[in-house]
DNA sequence: ATATCTTATTAAACTAGTTTAATAAATACA
DNA sequence: TGTATTTATTAAACTAGTTTAATAAGATAT
């Protein structure tokens, strides 16, 4: 009901992103992308609810899609996947649960997707891809370590520059009260650390 | 210089924890363990320190191992590795650069090693180790992440009495001012905390 | 056992955030 | 275009942490 579904796209930026992390021979390549469909989501529409089960793996080709859970009416963003992420609700998706997060499409976005059952079939059948996926994963290991530690000891005004910094674009694109979410502030608090940088400058 | 080796063990706490990810035959299992060997380390001795190249991937057999950095005079601890963890310092082991970190065992510790060449050696020969290279990454992430959003959305109290509900012997093994610092706070802070909770009892 | 060194607690002054509420600015839409 | 709604800022009172420094308690070694 969520989004509507058409095929056959060149899917480049895919294979390019995938070969970035290991060599996949043509033919694996082959194999593994013709289980990839294109989606649109228009913003404001959702990829996944709570209570919903989560069936495939995503590659975002444009747009922005946020990640977060609302907890005692407070919206939490834990990610904005934006184009060259791959993303799920992994643990939804490793475990086979209902969800409790949201995958809300923060502006119009496209959006390549794979089942569980065709990656399965994909890592069955390639151990090229296999190592992509372990590689990928190992990656983003790594991403997600060097934001514990940001946490743990950086201040709130460190991580906004930090973020201001990695992912300028992203303020742009996505309202404020969300950052502040982002970051583990509140709104005021944001605009508070705003204020002073500004009247530091 | 740091440590002395010997090998020839049963290594089965070692293979039923592989086991636990994904199946692996008989084979692939010995073809594997073959690589790994036996490490005991002294309290108070180093695994890996600063400016230097780490070319093992760990796994506790017993003890426990800390990882911190030093940074302008502050340690900042970023895991206990205990029994039945698998660690390295994983972005200098992947990326081949000068470690940034210490690796300390904070008791007398028994590790298993491989070097990284072994361990690309058993991803080569075997899809089935490296699918278990692919989930043990997946575990590690869905670990790192909800440790992000406790960093984000609990309060210092709240992670504290959440790693003595996780992780309850930690408290007893390692001392308070490293607990402190793994949870992002000052000694004298988590003692305000402990201060505040005996009172509530 | 005593002295030494490390670790933990406490106190006091301070700071960067919080909450709640009001206001201002920006955006959407009818 | 004007009005309604959403988003961002500001203010005021408060809170959970910080830093520095002193003290107490615990562990180690001779």
């Amino acid at each position: 009901m969520f989004f509507s579904r058409n095929s056959k796209y060149t899917l480049e930026d895919l294979k390019k992103t995938i070969r970035s992390f290991t060599h996949v021979s043509d033919s694996d390549m082959e194999f593994g992308l013709k289980f990839f469909k294109k989606e649109t989501f228009k913003k404001g529409t959702f990829l996944l609810k709570p209570n919903h089960y989560i069936h495939d793996f995503y590659f975002v080709k444009q747009g922005c899609i946020s990640y977060y859970t609302i907890e005692e009416g407070t919206t939490r963003v834990m990610e904005f996947f934006t184009e060259g992420y791959f993303f799920t609700d992994l643990y939804a998706f490793i475990e086979q649960t209902p969800s409790e997060t949201y995958l809300e499409a923060t502006e119009d976005s496209i959006v390549y997707s794979i089942s569980k059952t065709d990656q399965q079939k994909v890592y069955d059948h390639s151990h090229q891809l296999e190592r992509f996926g372990r590689l990928s994963m190992q990656r983003t290991f790594v991403i997600n370590f060097q934001r514990i530690n940001q946490l743990r000891n950086l201040s709130n005004q460190e991580r906004y520059l930090q973020l201001l910094e990695k992912r300028p674009t992203l303020l742009q694109r996505v309202p404020q009260y969300l950052i502040a979410s982002y970051l583990g502030i509140t709104p005021v608090g944001l605009s508070k650390i705003r204020k002073r940088l500004s009247e530091k400058k």
